[in-house]
DNA sequence: GGAGGCATGTAAATGGTTACATGATTGG
DNA sequence: CCAATCATGTAACCATTTACATGCCTCC
């Protein structure tokens, strides 16, 4: 469950309401963890619930501004430091290599291609974001940009393969 | 839904029953795509309800073989070549890096530096398969090498990140 | 006063995990 | 004959997605 230690994280930097959260959602954490409008707002009822976040404050039009307590704290750093992180593994594009044998070699190095495309594209985007966002020295910002490190290196790393591999399969062929 | 394409493409290469698919499962597909069970014996029902793919020989212990139909080469060669793949992004362990600013540096280098242990070992296990599976020239384990290649590049890549990441959090500390 | 953005909520469906359950067959 | 393995099934639960719904406030 780690949307409730996502939650959990970014009101430990301040007190936010769910609306606040959930633009967090769509752009930092838009590469590691989407979320949804609706699952977000019922896990953060559950937090409170859980004595996890407190309602802090209310403004205009319901708003409910959260703010995470000691138990919260106390949690995230559990959840941080000693459960061990799921190196998850599920993914949808690499699945498909397995089967690209059932398919003919030129639509292999097709999807290869364009997977390469597409990684080298996201490298990019992730660049374009390195360059403008308005970086400050604050803890969440310096762990932010290690974060995306990590995505440019990875989108490197997979175009990389993914043009190696259109190599490999177009070379058995005209070879 | 990947698990029924994966199924599709597992049996492309030869009919099997759910035991037989289970463990490829659990070996080939173990890093791409997990599946229990439970979800495999029911997705195959769906499958065969579907037409994708009909029993064709019964053996001992209600074991059922099930074998492709044409149906099911044209759905599995439509969704490689036609339908986008996910470039999922969830990440469990890298949405922590964002929050490693609420520990202390120590325990950020701790945790960074476990990773990349955790990368290198991941790595050398691939390794030791590449070198011990007695791969053919099938089709099959030509496209698994390709994957193989992957994990090997993209947990190079995330084991120099965490070095370096371990690094610029230490460099912080102690500079 | 109306448009657009702020702000939250709920319901249904999907996909996946865990746990429990059962029974057949083979090999030692 | 017993243990291990083969082989399938079902039920409950959890996380996530999609869609629908509502109402408030601000600015023009």
């Amino acid at each position: 469950m780690s949307l409730r230690h996502a939650l959990l994280g970014l009101l430990a930097d301040h007190p936010a309401s769910g609306y606040d959260l959930l633009k967090r959602f769509d752009t930092s954490l838009a590469f590691v963890w989407p979320a949804t409008q609706s699952q977000l707002y019922g896990e953060l009822k559950r937090l409170a619930d859980a004595g996890l976040i407190e309602a802090a404050a209310t403004g205009p039009r319901r708003r409910t501004d959260y703010a995470i307590t000691e138990a919260g704290r106390a949690e995230l750093a559990h959840w941080l430091t000693e459960v061990e992180p799921e190196h998850s593994r599920r993914n949808d594009a690499l699945l498909r290599v397995f089967f690209l044998w059932t398919v003919d070699p030129a639509r292999a190095v097709e999807y290869l291609e364009r997977e390469a495309r597409l990684y080298r594209q996201f490298g990019e985007a992730l660049r374009q974001v390195a360059d403008t966002v308005a970086w400050d020295e604050s803890g969440f910002d310096r762990c932010a940009r290690l974060a995306l490190e990590n995505g440019l290196r990875v989108s490197e790393a997979n175009a990389a393969w993914a043009e190696w591999a259109a190599g490999e399969v177009a070379g058995d062929t005209d070879g």
